[in-house]
DNA sequence: GACAGATAGTTTGATATCAAACAATATACC
DNA sequence: GGTATATTGTTTGATATCAAACTATCTGTC
């Protein structure tokens, strides 16, 4: 396998900054979370209360991992599950005031990870970049 | 959500590739491996016999993921480990014959997987994206 | 209204992965 | 030569992840 392969590259790149994630997360005194936990804070931040399989949809794991991954939240205090009273199927998945009160750390997080990987390239560059892997993303 | 793009989308290329891996290894009939597997076999066609140390160089893992990793194909029977003569500790890995003989394959799976990344964009612009990834992974 | 098929989540079993502790061996320094 | 330190790899325990089977509920059609 090339080094300058571009897939290569692109798992090089996942990798750290899942690795990033996690130790900013683990900075900011919140313990025992991986990056997919920060992913459903986040799309609960932005979205507010959402349903089991639209967080399959949001961050494109298997519904038995958003099981897992949510029942965890759940038993961490940050998130809590709301029957739906009209269809009894549908689990609504919302945060709780502790979950709530993470906004500043996942915002700030968020942003620190946005720094480091944009550090060397300009906003034309990031333009072109997005652009580039939009095209791979649909094509694949 | 819309500044994160660039990450979310080397995240979404990046599972997308390891499924299209999975899928190829299946179809060409290398049963129960996954993407490390063969990364390990890609490596050892590469490099020839190399040691345990070197693999968690090559692949970026933990060693402990390597030794793992190394005692499933030898189960399988891809790969064979010998003790190094001079220094006892060292552990050298090497392909068997049966392991070999999955060049053609790995290679050919290889090609697809580029294939399938670049269908839509020029060499031109293969160039840039791997040019601005470089500058992304070196500055992380 | 009953029944077939679709949908929402969970459970179960398997695997890749990591970190920390460990064992075995080699090297360096006195 | 003997002891401290470094290295190579394995073991152990924990977790994220997936796929397949399952449960419960809903919807559409006769």
């Amino acid at each position: 396998m090339n080094k300058d392969h571009i897939i290569f590259l692109i798992g090089r790149i996942n990798y750290k900054a899942n690795r990033l994630l996690q130790e900013e997360l683990e900075k900011h005194g919140i313990r025992g979370l991986a990056p997919s936990h920060g992913e459903i804070l986040g799309s609960l931040l932005l979205h507010g209360e959402v349903q089991m399989t639209k967080l399959t949809e949001y961050i494109d794991k298997d519904k038995s991992t958003i099981t897992a991954l949510v029942n965890k939240l759940v038993r961490l205090g940050y998130v809590k599950k709301r029957k739906d009273t009209s269809d009894n199927r549908v689990t609504w998945i919302g945060l709780t005031d502790r979950g709530a009160a993470l906004k500043p750390d996942i915002m700030e997080i968020s942003r620190t990870l946005r720094k480091r990987a944009y550090e060397n390239i300009s906003d034309r560059e990031k333009d072109t970049l997005a652009a580039l892997l939009m095209k791979i993303n649909s094509g694949m």
